[in-house]
DNA sequence: CTTGCTATACTAACTTAAGC
DNA sequence: GCTTAAGTTAGTATAGCAAG
């Protein structure tokens, strides 16, 4: 059972049964506060979980999975997104100016009483006829109160780039495990999509998609092997959709099912 | 020489369903 | 719970072409 509202961009999820796997490619930045349960965010190199009470920010052209755990009273989060045009007229506004390329892609933001206020606030909203104007009001009402306390936050929201060039071999290992379409990788390298192709044959001597299997069965072995992983545990941590295609193409390349190590 | 784009053929990935 | 297999589709490989 899961129910999603949604209101110019300003979102409720509730999950009361099986943790969900969420959105890997993230468009827009946002930012989430967990009314109850967890949730785990995967950036490719670390897992960060967070609480009933937390607030998240993440960025936008970055890959991140979540996992929401419902607790006893079942999993909501409510989620604000800013959208680029909004950031823009608000730099411009306010003369807010990033030059800086953020890193990271999850921002855990201390939520003081405002912040807390803010979200809890927004219960009320959900079920209203709320127009579109009213959303971005209470959306730059939430920038404000960010960047009252954390003005690091700036070179995050207000950074409109596109992404650079960056290095393909580093980038390819810590996102292997994210299963998006190359357009979607090349353009985070800063690179079309056949200037991608033709960078990975030079830096690997294969296509994308033989080398991204390869390093997913990998690690996968090592999983099932070394840390004793279940098969129904691992196929979703590296990328595979579907239990039964995971079991396929592990034995087309060992030659023994993912359950005999 | 490098880069971006397009057309075509192909294959890896997914769905479904059945079996162990 | 895990594997196999058949059928379908979406995404990818590849090469060729035009332009910077």
């Amino acid at each position: 059972m899961k129910q999603q509202e949604d209101i110019h961009g300003i979102q409720r999820a509730c999950y009361s049964k099986s943790s969900k796997a969420g959105e890997q490619f993230i468009k827009e930045h946002g930012i989430s506060f967990i009314v109850s349960g967890e949730m785990e965010a995967y950036d490719g190199n670390t897992k960060h979980l967070y609480r009933k009470g937390d607030v998240v920010l993440y960025r936008k052209n970055a890959l991140i999975r979540f996992v929401k755990y419902p607790g006893h009273d079942g999993f909501e989060a409510i989620s604000v997104i800013l959208e680029k045009n909004l950031l823009k007229e608000f730099a411009e506004r306010h003369e807010i100016h990033s030059d800086k390329n953020p890193k990271e892609s999850l921002f855990k933001v201390e939520p003081d009483e405002l912040i807390s206020s803010y979200f809890t606030g927004l219960e009320t909203w959900f079920g209203n006829k709320i127009s579109i104007e009213l959303a971005n009001i209470k959306k730059i009402e939430i920038i404000h109160l960010l960047l009252r306390n954390n003005k690091a936050l700036k070179n995050v929201l207000f950074h409109f780039g596109m992404p650079g060039k960056i290095d393909l071999e580093a980038f390819m290992n810590t996102n292997f495990r994210f299963n998006v379409p190359l357009t979607q990788l090349a353009f985070l390298t800063g690179r079309s999509l056949a200037t991608f192709k033709r960078d990975f044959e030079k830096l690997f001597q294969t296509s994308p998609n033989k080398w991204i299997q390869q390093k997913r069965l990998t690690e996968a072995h090592y999983l099932l092997e070394h840390k004793k992983m279940k098969a129904k545990d691992v196929y979703l941590e590296i990328g595979f959709e579907t239990l039964s295609h995971f079991s396929y193409a592990f034995k087309n390349r060992y030659g023994i099912n993912p359950s005999q190590l």
